[in-house]
RNA sequence: GCGCCUGUAGCUCAAUUGGAUAGAGCGUUGGAUUCCGGUUCCAAAGGCUGGGGGUUCGAUUCCCUUCAGGCGUACCA
């Protein structure tokens, strides 16, 4: 049993003796170390429910609660009436011994166990190299992902893409007009065609194994060797962020498999699509939409919301139990009428949850820089990478809020200096990892004699506190879809180290407190390695 | 016009999902090292949480309104 639980059974038991039930106890974690590690607000809560003063009602409920010093020290009432609970030091030296005990193990919980997770994201088209944009979905994608399987979910990391209709076209004539320019052809190279230099890369790639023969209007022949081309790089630059797709799903299989057909045919029947202008129409204001949607173009061609229909029934039907999207805030409008659909049809759309991330301004030296794959303008991920490194670039991404514009510093973010935080919590990693080291070379070793009641300064106190909240900070991270908190989280965790270092030396003269200090550092250094590793960041022994 | 997101210290952002005196980093100013890694630590200054109403014991958080910015508002994806 955890301090957090046992206090909820004693204020249970006060709630079940006067017989009140519609009340959930919640409790906090003050700010303010005065108000004790776990504050309960119930009795603010049952005020009007009782019609007495709040702070009576606390003296009720103060009355009422047994100290067993196995998990607290004591309770006081404060404020308008808060009951405040102070954990015991043997609580958190039996946490903290846990923490050492189970390492990289510590931090894995299990209100996920047995559910499985689809993740979708990126899911860009092979039009073009990765963008920074896509970068801070991919880290995200990646880094919720790693989460949930913290909480016991399987998850399959899934990227979905289209490589038919126009863009693809287009990016076809974009390699064969400067495959044409490299053999001497004059040619006019269109603005609304894919400009940049990696197309000229393909054309040249395309005359060293092809030779100058190739037929120079077999548009489909260069978008093939494009897309091939460019699926490989994208797969390069995701492998180097550290992770991999368990699933490339191909638009075109839901054709095939007559899935689109079928997904038309059953909103007819429902009567939500009609003819006009040559078009077929999804009839979104008989859901409450503002205006009707295109289904399939006068041309025959659907637009996306038809595939993506068929491709999220896909999903429920496959039997997630999640099922995530993620989605550049230029997405916003795109879901909401497909989800309608997939619900129409009568599909559990409950478990699907979309995320929607605002985008990464790009700032250099005060300036914005705007991107456009088609323009070329832009900086890709990979460049990016190149610069400042792939920790710096995931800790960049997932340290703000994904509803936050993300402001991407550049300049900044080349200068690989101390006022990055991700240095800041690997140097703390390094340090412990330098006087671990020289307490080996000192022959100090921890078998079974380490006690660790010697830790007695506040600055440990408050640091054993901290820590053994690892697991409860990953849940609620996972739970919420906010990586952000553990970036926060560690950087706290450092701070607090580094506070301790600074106050209590490691190595002294008397053995079992060096020996109680050394295992309080290992557990920091646990849960920094264990913290980092969820977010795909190296934990350096030295830097 | 309408829809979604955002607005918090000079700058970049937090705030335990409605809690107690709104916190960090950078920057500014001033300090700390005979000793385990100074890429560190301590302190000071800096705020009408864009403005105005409301809901209640209590609001940065929820509701209304207004202002500002971003993104949408396609027979592009």
């Amino acid at each position: 049993m955890t301090t957090e639980t046992f206090i909820i059974n004693e204020l249970k038991k006060f709630l079940e003796k006067n017989e009140i039930s519609d009340i959930s106890i919640i409790l906090q974690k003050p700010k303010d170390k005065k108000f004790g590690d776990y504050a309960a607000n119930i009795a603010l809560q049952l005020a009007r429910h009782l019609h007495k003063k709040p702070f009576d009602i606390a003296k009720d409920i103060f009355a009422s609660i047994t100290v067993d010093t196995r998990y607290i020290s004591k309770v006081e009432i404060a404020g308008a009436g808060f009951i405040n609970f102070f954990s015991s030091n043997d609580y958190l030296f039996q946490q903290l011994d846990l923490l050492i005990k189970q390492g990289e193990k510590f931090g894995y919980t299990e209100s996920g166990k047995g559910k499985r997770a689809q993740i979708e994201f990126v899911s860009a088209n092979p039009t073009g190299p990765l963008t920074i944009g896509h970068g801070r979905q991919a880290v995200l994608g990646d880094t919720i992902a790693r989460l949930l399987e913290m909480i016991g979910y399987n998850v399959t990391r899934e990227y979905y893409f289209n490589n038919a209709g126009r863009q693809m076209r287009i990016l076809g004539d974009s390699i064969r007009f400067r495959y044409m320019e490299l053999i001497g052809e004059k040619i006019y190279f269109p603005d609304d065609h894919y400009q940049g230099k990696y197309i000229i890369d393909i054309a040249r790639s395309v005359l060293e194994k092809h030779g100058k023969d190739v037929d120079i209007e077999d548009t489909s022949f260069f978008a093939k060797i494009g897309e091939e081309n460019i699926f490989d790089d994208i797969k390069k630059t995701v492998k180097r962020l550290g992770f991999f797709f368990d699933v490339f799903y191909n638009e075109k299989s839901l054709y095939e498999t007559g899935k689109i057909d079928s997904v038309v045919k059953e909103l007819g029947k429902k009567g939500l699509t009609k003819e006009e202008d040559g078009a077929l129409w999804f009839i979104t204001t008989k859901l409450g939409f503002e205006q009707d949607r295109v289904l399939i173009k006068s041309t025959g061609e659907p637009t996306y919301r038809l595939p993506d229909m068929a491709y999220h029934i896909e999903k429920v039907k496959r039997g997630f139990d999640l099922i995530i999207d993620i989605f550049g805030a230029d997405h916003i409008a795109t879901f909401p009428d497909v989800l309608a659909a997939v619900k129409a049809l009568g599909y559990d759309t409950e478990k699907i949850k979309v995320l929607i991330h605002q985008f990464v301004t790009l700032t250099e030296k005060g300036e914005k820089v705007k991107m456009s794959t088609r323009k070329a303008n832009f900086v890709t991920l990979d460049e990016l990478m190149d610069e400042v490194g792939v920790d710096v670039t995931r800790f960049f991404f997932l340290m703000r809020h994904m509803n936050a514009h993300l402001n991407f510093d550049l300049a900044l973010a080349k200068t690989q200096s101390d006022e990055n935080p991700v240095f800041y919590i690997q140097y703390a990693h390094a340090r412990i990892c330098s006087i671990s080291e020289l307490a080996v070379e000192k022959g100090i070793e921890i078998k079974d004699d380490c006690d660790l009641t010697r830790l007695t300064m506040p600055e440990e106190i408050n640091l054993i506190k901290y820590l053994i909240n690892f697991p409860t900070l990953i849940e609620a991270a996972a739970l919420n879809f906010e990586p952000h908190r553990l970036t926060n989280y560690l950087f706290e965790t450092a701070s607090l180290f580094h506070k301790f270092y600074t106050v209590c030396r490691v190595l002294t003269d008397d053995p079992t407190l060096s020996k109680a200090r050394l295992s309080l550092i290992n557990a920091v250094r646990i849960i920094l390695a264990n913290g980092l590793r969820i977010l795909g960041i190296s934990a350096p022994d030295h830097m």
